[in-house]
RNA sequence: GGCGGAGUAGCUCAGUGGUAGAGCAGGGGACUCAUAAGCCCUUGGUCACAGGUCCGAAUCCUGUCUCCGCUACCA
């Protein structure tokens, strides 16, 4: 992955506007667990997420509801926070467009770009809306009274223009497409990359990187002319306006890494190994970025991930249409490591899918209670009721074989960010597993041990210790999905656990998960309880729906 | 409009030249260690449509229809 053994790795900032639904954390909740593959292994990995809070739109909602906007990101940002607590959502750092180290490290990167000649003072012009700032072109509607803005229906839009700086983007067009060729892994999946790189080949525009009326962001650090902006006690010129969105947003990856202050952090974090984003935001990830990152003197990152939407009936899940799950519900009926299983299983890493509470608590019932939840419940039984509850040794039989296969399979899809097939390979070594005990029927075979049949009761023991080590093994692999379920996996088993609550802590995982490896003789299984309790449709069902 | 992708079982999808597959959902059965879970068997598809190439096409070619993604300044 990383030619050394740290890991870096992003989501984007969500936007400070609201609540979070599901269809927001979807993309944390597959990050946390990347960030947590990468802790087990033992890499020195670090794991940032974090709030956007600028914007007119954030100044104007404040003002609507009587508060500053300070106050009001605050408010939401706890709403987060709570959220992302309860999805066991494992940050380094939560970072805050309105960190003082953030503020920081957008003003130098502006200046950065302005020491290479890379911005210029020039006309931004568009509808501008009195109540909110300017409009894109894709954000007014066309009415039968003229150009209107969504948000302000009564006032009437104004075509303005101002000068704005501007980043040079069409200066970069032959390294972009350099770069893309010759990292053809930098954008994922493969129809993302062609998408962008078509859209390179299409030919770039500038863009601008300030806005003079807007007071919630990011002053501007430099003059039209040049000179500083800011004043001598500090504060900074109004006149030089605020950093405009990209400017401001993209930045906190390498704020995150330590930039511009601590050196010897960014030194080691920076490039960012992997930025899992949004489908919406991929043009600024793997366009924008590089070129803002270039014009600063520093290294593109190595990988961005664009994923999909989650759709109820067809249709993106958000707020304004009121049809999105709140995390905090669905982890009160399927608890936090259900809620991270299910929303992976349910929807491949790489595009759309449809998700409900009927689908979320088929699979949970299907996979966790009935599938592994139940091979557990039953392999711990049977090493109690057969055995006296001394877990026996694995032996070298098929399940072993299986493994071999599955756990490439399993990891090759993971480090691919193709989670939902990475819980697939795992889950068909489940399905292996609860097929071997109908094989081999260990209750025939206690009997048959029991009555003084030759070999049996040895057989006995190959066959419950390939078991116990395959729900070893299983909830070993599975830890990073299920933070909380792992622990408990292994403790039914009479492991030990040695990872903490990040992930972090623990030995290697990988040798760890080599058939036998982990095998610890003279150890005794715990009473069997159940981890996943299956769910009644009907009763898991919020009345909200 | 341009570029790209997709149309296969009720649902979600795999399957790029050789007698149509998986999971879920539905039906039946044998068992009993287990969370009435698990296991076995099974219903179900003129593989969008029409032509063409080939001994042979879901798979290659042409055309048509339908759907989706991208096609620049929302955080």
């Amino acid at each position: 992955m990383s030619p050394d053994d740290r890991y870096y790795i992003t989501t984007a900032i969500a936007y400070a506007n609201n609540r979070p639904g599901l269809h927001t954390l979807y993309e944390v909740v597959g990050a946390d667990v990347l960030a947590r593959w990468h802790r087990m292994k033992g890499d020195r990995t670090r794991f940032l997420t974090g709030i956007d809070e600028h914007s007119v739109n954030i100044a104007q909602r404040a003002a609507e509801l009587g508060t500053t906007p300070k106050a009001f990101v605050d408010e939401n940002v706890a709403l987060f926070k709570t959220a992302e607590d309860a999805l066991l959502i494992s940050p380094d750092r939560f970072i805050r467009t309105t960190d003082p180290d953030h503020i920081r490290a957008a003003q130098e990167m502006v200046r950065r770009a302005y020491a290479n000649g890379d911005i210029y003072v020039g006309d931004y012009e568009g509808w501008y809306c009195p109540a909110e700032g300017f409009k894109a072109p894709s954000d007014v509607l066309e009415t039968a009274q003229g150009t209107r803005c969504p948000n302000h229906p009564t006032v009437d839009l104004q075509w303005l223009s101002e000068h704005n700086w501007f980043l040079r983007l069409s200066a970069y067009q032959e390294r972009l497409e350099r770069y893309f060729e010759e990292h053809p892994d930098f954008v994922q999946p493969d129809y993302r990359r062609n998408e962008m790189l078509g859209f390179i080949r299409g030919g770039l525009e500038d863009f601008s990187i300030s806005r003079s009326g807007a007071s919630w962001g990011i002053p501007f650090p430099i003059m039209p002319d040049g000179s500083s902006a800011q004043l001598s006690d500090g504060s900074w010129n109004p006149e030089a306006g605020t950093i405009y969105v990209w400017y401001d947003a993209l930045i906190n990856y390498v704020t995150g890494a330590g930039f511009p202050d601590d050196k010897e952090a960014f030194e080691r974090w920076w490039p960012a190994d992997l930025h899992v984003i949004g489908k919406d935001i991929a043009r600024f990830h793997t366009i924008y970025w590089p070129a803002m990152l270039w014009s600063a003197g520093l290294e593109a990152p190595r990988r961005v991930w664009v994923h999909g939407w989650l759709l109820a009936q067809g249709e993106r899940m958000s707020k304004s249409l009121g049809n999105f799950l709140d995390p905090v519900d669905v982890v009160r009926t399927l608890g936090p490591d259900g809620t991270r299983y299910v929303s992976l299983r349910e929807v491949p890493f790489d595009r759309d899918a449809d998700v409900s509470w009927d689908s979320f608590v088929r699979r949970y019932n299907t996979d966790l209670a009935n599938n592994f939840g139940n091979l557990l419940n039953r392999t711990v039984s049977m090493v109690n009721r057969y055995l006296e509850g001394s877990r026996p040794a694995p032996s070298r039989g098929s399940l072993q074989v299986a493994w071999m296969h599955a756990l490439p399979a399993y990891r090759e899809k993971l480090e691919a960010c193709q989670l939902s097939e990475a819980l697939a390979a795992l889950w068909d070594f489940v399905d292996k597993a609860n097929r071997e005990v109908d094989l081999e029927q260990p209750w025939v075979l206690a009997k048959e041990a029991k009555a003084g049949v030759e070999g049996k009761s040895e057989y006995l023991g190959h066959v419950l210790g390939d078991l116990v080590e395959a729900c070893r093994l299983i909830g070993l692999a599975v830890a990073p999905f299920m933070p909380t379920a792992a622990p408990r996996i292994l403790a039914q088993l009479g492991y030990e656990y040695s990872y903490g609550a990040d992930g972090n802590g623990g030995a290697p995982v990988l040798p760890l998960l080599e058939w036998e490896a982990g095998f610890v003789p003279g150890g005794r299984v715990a009473a069997a309880e159940p981890l996943f309790p299956r769910l009644e449709t009907e009763a898991a069902t919020p009345a909200a729906g």
